[in-house]
RNA sequence: GCCGGAGUGGCGGAAUGGUAUACGCGAUCGACUCAAAAUCGAUUGAGGCAACUCGUGAGGGUUCGAGUCCCUCCUCCGGCACCA
């Protein structure tokens, strides 16, 4: 026999199957169903390292199996080549990165191969092969087509080390010993924010159905979950509260309309009626010949309309907001305000050119129109099929404020009814809240300190009358990150002197505060209080001495004891007080024994009477019941509450809205009881560690609490009170009732747009060129892709531009709609777009007409099972599902969903259980483990380590490798027993390994399916022989897993075809039966002894046997049951 | 703090509510060898001479019987976190 020579055998089959194109998958073979296999595929980072071997050939076992069991399997791989990683080592490789990456994929491939992978090669893709990334920009302006790919102006994340913007997905949260840092994905480094224009993609517009779909997915729980938390969807409502400034100054609102429109649209009049309605003046002049208009005739018009003071809002819309300009320009008297909506001062039109661009001069004096104003609000929708963000933030930047985004109900503020535009011109605070239904309690508003209102007061000075104070804290915010705002926990705050905010429900007038635990760019910014129900508000209200009312009750149904309602019979309502006394000397209580009843102890209670005030009652009671003269009222406990019970004195279910008061005895100073009360109860002092336990009171646990460590905010479940008309409802129901009358209902969102440009060289190019008329204008689908040039320096600037900026034959171009000069986009795009759809490709990696034929598709599509590293679940995952859905609406694929199945895979540790790392000296090179023991030995134990099914953290075990390859070694030499005459000894556990390797291995726990073949080994050598059709079985359920020496003995049978290509073997049930069984013999569920009988054997035989067997142990025991399991166990119940 | 997942020999791990620790590693002993490695055979949860007792993070519960189901708690891992 020859030795077992792992490299020849490897290297003679791995030629073989890729000279036969063994592997290459049809789109289609009659009869058989197709199974599309997929995982990651990797960066060319030049070596594969035992996680790729983990990635690709374990789940390669899958692929095996399902091929043998009839299917057609498409199991792909490419390159996901650009990217940062590939260009940081090219840098420093002194390589361009072309160069070095198509030298890494060209190793890689190799290496790929000698895994002995059954990876379809002809399918191959890689992310920089121009005819692939076509189709990336492709896909992309069909996104910007649509408008879910837009340029914005916003504080992002910039990585000072990688030197680019990165998306909120690729910040990580790491807590170190100075508190919490946002740090790079990638590098570590930490991250800074920066103000710059980027490009977006609208995955927020999905928010929604990406948390949806996920329900009827069959993935783990753990995946959907995280993907839950990331887009963090809370449903609540949003309220608008009116503000009252100063004494309630009534303005007079100037309003110009704009082009091609008139004051009787219904926009207009729907406005001044709003406006008239809270009292103030609108003027609103007709400006003439709006089809053709002139630009003096237009402000002259105007200007003449009225008279401009400081009481005077001017608000412009559109061409509108362009004659503001020049009538401010010319007053002479300052205004109270300007509001441009959907204003501009240039002529860059986001889509046609007008007939009044020429006749207009667009020339303003910034300086002079800012003198002329007290305050300034530029109202801008990014949606604006008009106004571009870049032209917005040109007229914000002439005026010297920030652009106020708005939301239009019809593009450019067109809407019969714009509330934003309402919004912001008459002064009102929206806020979103998942509480409404504690409206009521909402005692005043908080803004962030960015919140634009806040902005305008500041900017006008006057209006608030600690401007300096306000002015001063914000500013100082300002300088702090989101994470340095969390440092410390302590709230702080400003009160905004001069303004008050109506609360819409209760009518009153309530404080508002800037304070930075509100964040900006969560909701509206702005926040309704609610200090007795949110702990956040609760303390910020303890902290500024603000009134803490409470709205919600908690609900208490005694259900136990003498005292438990007795249901059906009627409830009675009553007040009543609660009185906790302390003893005057001791830090004793002052407790009520119920002589009558029995079980019953009490702090000292009793009903309020009509018109009483509550502390009274509770001095009244004290007095009735102990006797005792001089308790003082030192604070309320808790929450009132509403305890529901039978009360035994009175005969009947009461339901009792408790107050709970805390008094302390000045002195000892006591009347006799009547006889009548000391016929009834008993007092009692009880030490403090003693009250809880003594009192049979339902809600102790919460008051003595309160009492103790002080009032906490309530949060949980319960029943209005204090609220109106709402009283008595539960809070499900006074959201809704509160949503309907107040506000509307809204979801908000934790998930921010996926920032997708990067200032890096090494990717995909945005195909955008920016035309100073035209405005960013799409590649022509003709002139794709737009090719990333060769360029002698691509080392990133820092400084915001990607290296292609300083390519002057790239970024010199012409504008595609207007012909003129114009700029390409130099950034070039993240590489989570270029991973978004490479599974697409591969169902048609050679088209050069389409992405990929919708027949084709729809021949794979969607993925079966998709496996790959946890790190992507709200990465990549969830950028790819989000693309996906967005390509599903344009009607280019055909399943919202693309992963039927998702799996994480687990992480292989080095030898000491630490993560593998060159530093640490604990990297195992699969290359050399191969050269040594094989690839089929590395697979094998690779997939042995833990199941695959789930996710851990594997230490790779050097003894464990070797272990495995014992097992191939035993494997081989078993070839010697192989006898044409069949060993029946065998079949038996032949037909139980053929039964388990197929059902454990097509569920991915490996692990258990090599145990199994394992234990056949076992059984096989304790043989020293077997069936030559029983080895070509066991052949072909090693073939999976190990497929080069299954391949090897399976040739030595003489047999032409593949092993690979075999059907997996049918296991008989009838084989699988054994002649005998061990049962255990039980004694009230305790094993006591053994029996070996034969399986067939009856209940009542196996019982005769086992009474026998043990004898002994059941003298003087009186057996009340016996229970008997077949083939398993009998248990003797005796009589306890 | 909220949400998810997991705690089983010396180690990786295995167990449709039915004999806990399959399979592998390690360890101990033996065979082969001058010797070692490799290989083969045997033993291996803890305590006890033994009969036996105890054992799946802790404590309760359901059940004839619980690693598995239910409740409370602890620890570790992952996601989110001043998110209104």
């Amino acid at each position: 026999m020859k030795q077992y020579d792992h490299t020849k055998i490897e290297k003679k089959w791995q030629k073989a199957w890729a000279d036969a194109e063994q592997y290459k998958t049809p789109d289609q073979v009659k009869g058989k169903d197709n199974f599309y296999l997929l995982v990651e595929f990797p960066y060319p980072s030049g070596n594969l390292h035992v996680g790729h071997w983990y990635a690709f050939a374990v789940p390669d076992m899958l692929a095996r199996l399902h091929r043998m069991n009839g299917k057609n399997v498409m199991y792909p791989i490419g390159f996901d080549a650009f990217g940062l990683p590939a260009e940081n080592a090219a840098i420093k490789n002194k390589l361009n990165p072309r160069t070095w990456t198509e030298q890494n994929i060209a190793h890689m491939k190799n290496q790929i191969a000698s895994m002995g992978t059954s990876f379809d090669l002809s399918r191959m893709v890689s992310t920089i092969d121009p005819a692939y990334y076509k189709w990336t920009q492709w896909q992309f302006l069909q996104f910007f087509k649509k408008g879910l790919a837009y340029q914005k102006d916003t504080p992002v994340n910039w990585c000072p080390n990688d030197k680019t913007v990165l998306a909120n997905e690729q910040v990580v949260t790491r807590s170190t010993s100075s508190g919490q840092v946002a740090t790079c994905e990638r590098c570590g480094h930490e991250v800074v924010q920066k103000q710059m224009l980027q490009w977006n993609i609208k995955i927020t517009d999905y928010a929604d159905r990406l948390v949806d779909d996920l329900d009827p997915l069959d993935w783990p729980n753990e995946i959907k979950e995280s993907q839950r938390n990331w887009i963090g969807r809370s449903e609540g409502a949003e309220i608008d509260f009116p503000l009252e400034i100063g004494d309630n100054k009534k303005y007079k609102y100037v309003i110009l309309h704009g082009f091609q429109s008139s004051p009787d649209r219904p926009r207009w009049l729907w406005l001044k009626s709003e406006l008239e309605k809270s009292g103030h003046e609108v003027v609103m002049p007709s400006l003439p010949n709006p089809d053709d208009p002139s630009e003096q005739e237009w402000v002259e018009t105007a200007i003449n309309a009225t008279t401009y003071d400081e009481n005077t809002v001017l608000v412009g819309h559109s061409l509108g907001a362009v004659t503001a300009l020049k009538v401010v320009e010319r007053l002479k008297k300052p205004i109270f305000r300007l509001v441009t909506v959907g204003g501009f001062a240039n002529r860059e039109f986001k889509d046609k050119k007008r007939p009044f661009e020429e006749t207009w001069k667009w020339e303003f004096d910034g300086e002079k129109i800012r003198s002329k104003t007290k305050a300034i609000t530029v109202l801008h929708d990014p949606k604006d099929h008009a106004i571009s963000d870049a032209q917005a933030k040109k007229l914000a930047d002439l005026l010297g404020v920030a652009v106020t985004t708005g939301t239009s109900t019809k593009s450019h503020f067109a809407g019969d009814k714009e509330p934003d535009v309402l919004m912001w011109l008459r002064p009102t605070i929206r806020v979103f809240t998942t509480r409404p239904d504690t409206l009521f309690g909402a005692t005043y508003l908080v803004l962030a300190p960015e919140h634009p209102w806040v902005a305008l007061a500041l900017q006008h000075k006057t209006v608030l009358k600690n401007n300096d104070e306000v002015q001063k804290y914000v500013d100082k915010a300002n300088k702090k990150t989101d994470l340095e705002r969390q440092e410390s926990k302590e709230k702080t705050g400003v009160k905004l002197e001069g303004i008050e905010a109506i609360n819409p429900a209760s009518g009153e007038k309530i404080p508002l505060f800037v304070a930075d635990y509100v964040l900006s760019h969560y909701g509206t910014g702005a926040i309704m209080a609610v200090p007795a129900h949110d702990e956040r508000d609760f303390e910020f209200a303890q902290k500024f001495d603000l009134p803490i009312p409470q709205v919600v009750a908690p609900v208490i149904h005694v259900t136990k004891g003498g005292d438990a309602v007795r249901e059906g019979e009627p409830m009675k309502k009553r007040d009543a007080v609660m009185a906790i006394v302390k003893h005057w000397e001791k830090d004793e209580y002052l407790c009520i024994e119920w002589k009558e009843f029995d079980e019953i102890r009490t702090f000292i209670s009793g009903g309020i009477e009509e018109g009483e005030d509550v502390v009274e009652a509770g001095k009244r009671e004290i007095a009735e019941e102990s006797g005792y003269k001089n308790a003082k009222f030192i604070r309320s406990v808790g929450q009132v509450q509403f305890v529901e019970f039978y009360h035994q004195a009175k005969k009947g279910n009461v339901r009792a809205k408790m107050h709970y008061l805390y008094f302390e005895l000045e002195n000892g100073e006591q009347e006799p009881l009547s006889a009548e009360e000391d016929a009834k109860h008993s007092i009692v002092w009880k030490k403090r560690d003693e009250v809880r336990s003594f009192l049979t009171i339902n809600e102790i646990g919460l008051i003595w609490d309160q009492l103790e460590h002080g009032n906490r905010p309530y949060v949980g479940a319960g029943e209005l009170i204090n609220s109106g008309e709402f009283d008595g409802l539960s809070i499900e129901g006074a959201k809704k009732k509160m949503t309907a009358a107040f506000g509307r209902e809204k979801k908000t969102y934790r998930l921010r747009d996926w920032i997708v440009s990067r200032q890096r060289y090494w990717g995909v190019p945005i195909p955008i060129v920016h035309c100073d008329n035209c405005g960013p204008v799409a590649v022509p689908d003709d002139q794709l892709p737009v090719r990333l040039p060769d360029v002698e320096d691509y080392l990133p600037s820092g400084e915001g531009k990607s290296p292609l900026a300083k390519v002057d034959s790239f970024v010199h171009t012409t504008c595609p709609k207007c012909g003129g000069e114009a700029k390409r986009e130099t950034d070039t795009l993240d590489t989570f777009v270029d991973s978004s759809w490479y599974f697409l490709r591969y169902t048609d990696p050679h088209n050069s007409e389409q992405f990929a034929e919708n027949s084709k598709q729809k021949n794979w599509m969607p993925i079966d099972l998709y496996s790959g590293g946890a790190e992507h679940t709200t990465m990549h995952v969830l950028y790819s599902r989000f693309w996906h859905k967005a390509l599903f609406d344009l009607g280019l694929v055909a399943d919202a969903e693309p992963y039927t199945r998702r799996m994480n895979r687990s992480i292989i540790l080095g030898p000491d259980g630490q993560k593998m790392s060159k530093s640490r000296g604990n990297v195992i090179d699969p290359d050399a483990v191969v050269a040594q023991l094989g690839a089929d030995t590395v697979r094998m134990y690779l997939a042995f380590i833990g199941p695959y099914n789930e996710v851990g953290s594997y230490p790779w075990n050097p003894d464990g490798v070797v272990g495995v390859r014992r097992f191939l070694e035993r494997l081989w030499k078993a070839q010697q027993y192989v006898q044409k005459e069949e060993v029946a000894s065998l079949q038996n556990v032949l037909h139980k390994t053929i039964k388990k390797v197929g059902e454990d291995a097509t569920q991915m726990k490996f692990n258990t399916a090599i145990a199994q073949l394992m234990v056949f080994l076992n059984a096989l050598e304790k043989e020293k022989k077997i069936g030559e059709s029983q080895w070509k079985t066991l052949l072909m359920l090693v073939a999976p897993f190990a497929p080069h020496i299954a391949e090897e003995l399976w040739s030595e049978l003489g047999d032409q075809t593949s092993v690979h290509a075999q059907s997996w073997p049918e296991f008989d049930p009838k084989l699988m039966v054994d002649d005998e069984k061990e049962v255990a013999i039980q004694i009230d569920g305790k094993t006591r002894g053994t029996i070996v009988l034969p399986t067939a054997v009856s209940k009542d035989e196996i019982e005769k046997q086992a009474r026998l067997k043990i004898e002994v142990r059941l003298k003087g025991v009186k057996v009340a049951r016996v229970i008997v399991v077949p083939g398993r166990l009998i248990n003797f119940v005796t009589t306890r």
